[in-house]
DNA sequence: GTCTATAATTAGATAGAC
DNA sequence: GTCTATCTAATTATAGAC
């Protein structure tokens, strides 16, 4: 039977791509190769181009939705701009390291595979990477113009804070020393210090 | 001619070693072929097996030879342990970035190529990288004794430290908007914010 | 020390049967 | 929708001439 009763495009297309989610995060995409999904999805290295092109469009497509995926849950969780920046900065640390640990994968590949994107799929993704960037960034400058931040260079401390993040989700396994959420709290603690939050905003927390 | 006139042989495994950084550097190890390397040296693909057992190997000997040096170079910049943490995270912060920088392909590799390393490999990689977390943890954990910091998770401030400061050899350009001693002048300010560096120390810097 | 030639394997992608 | 078979090209690594 060339067919698999009960077999489903769909749930077939999901499986690969969480196959070359799986793999690519763990070996890296240059090194996964078409066969090597195939197998983990239990079908023949043919059957794929059923649901992709080519092997570049596979991580291309990984990546755009998961930024996209990002922003658009930020747009969902993010307090109105006339909320106080303190708030607001750490509503999205919690967001960031939440969102980081949960899809620890689509992170690492995002961050890991820029090399191996073509160029006008690296300039889409790039685009995506500073929009995400702007965000910390609007809100340090309006802490700023506030009162309630102290720094000098906004955007050093946007790269500095983002990367911070950001290097949670190289070290974070489950049932490690901390729970998520005390993490997210110290994380928290230690964005303040960098925004230079005063430290009545700093005790409240 | 078979050999070249002129070529000679510790000339060339310096000029595959080269190689070998720039193009891993800019493709990734997985995406780099021997013949590719070999190209860009000048020699045929056979000859770089004069200079390497195999391809993994040119990847670990990269990878170790950047992280003893990073080590011994320490070593040598380092002050005493004697000396107030204060001081010792200043120095250390502006070696780390100023040694991150000026060899940013090497810095690159041995953080992103860690998957592409055989189990015994990475495991050495792993061993050595920890050493160097050590040097900031243990400088951290010495200003809380001495009072010169206040921070409540001194394991967790140095994988948020260390994150920060590498996370500059990303995205640093020769020409940038600051040059290299004015970013880690800040980032010595920013490390000290994280640390918890009493107000006189941080208004000393 | 480097070359040419080649072995052995594997890659991405397609064609056509079912 | 999936499989088998296959094409074409590339890969790592080695052997042996010079």
């Amino acid at each position: 039977m060339a067919r698999k009763s009960g077999s489903s495009g769909e749930k077939t297309r999901a499986m690969v791509e969480d196959a070359a989610i799986r793999l690519i995060a763990r070996y890296g995409f240059a090194a996964v190769s078409m066969r090597q999904i195939a197998r983990e999805v239990g079908v023949q290295a043919g059957a794929l181009y059923l649901y992709t092109p080519d092997k570049q469009s596979l991580l291309f497509d990984i990546m755009r939705g998961h930024l996209v995926h990002l922003l658009d849950s930020w747009q969902q969780h993010s307090p109105p701009v006339e909320t106080p920046a303190v708030i607001r900065l750490e509503r999205f640390v919690r967001f960031h390291i939440d969102y980081h640990i949960m899809r620890a994968e689509k992170v690492f590949i995002s961050y890991m595979e820029l090399r191996n994107l073509e160029p006008e799929n690296f300039s889409e993704i790039e685009r995506l990477r500073r929009d995400y960037e702007h965000v910390i960034e609007e809100i340090l400058t309006a802490g700023v113009a506030e009162g309630a931040f102290e720094h000098t260079d906004s955007r050093l401390t946007t790269m500095a804070m983002i990367a911070m993040l950001t290097g949670v989700s190289t070290w974070y396994r489950d049932g490690g020393r901390l729970p998520a959420g005390a993490i997210a709290t110290r994380y928290v603690d230690m964005a303040f210090r960098l925004a230079g939050a005063e430290p009545l905003a700093e005790v409240a927390e």
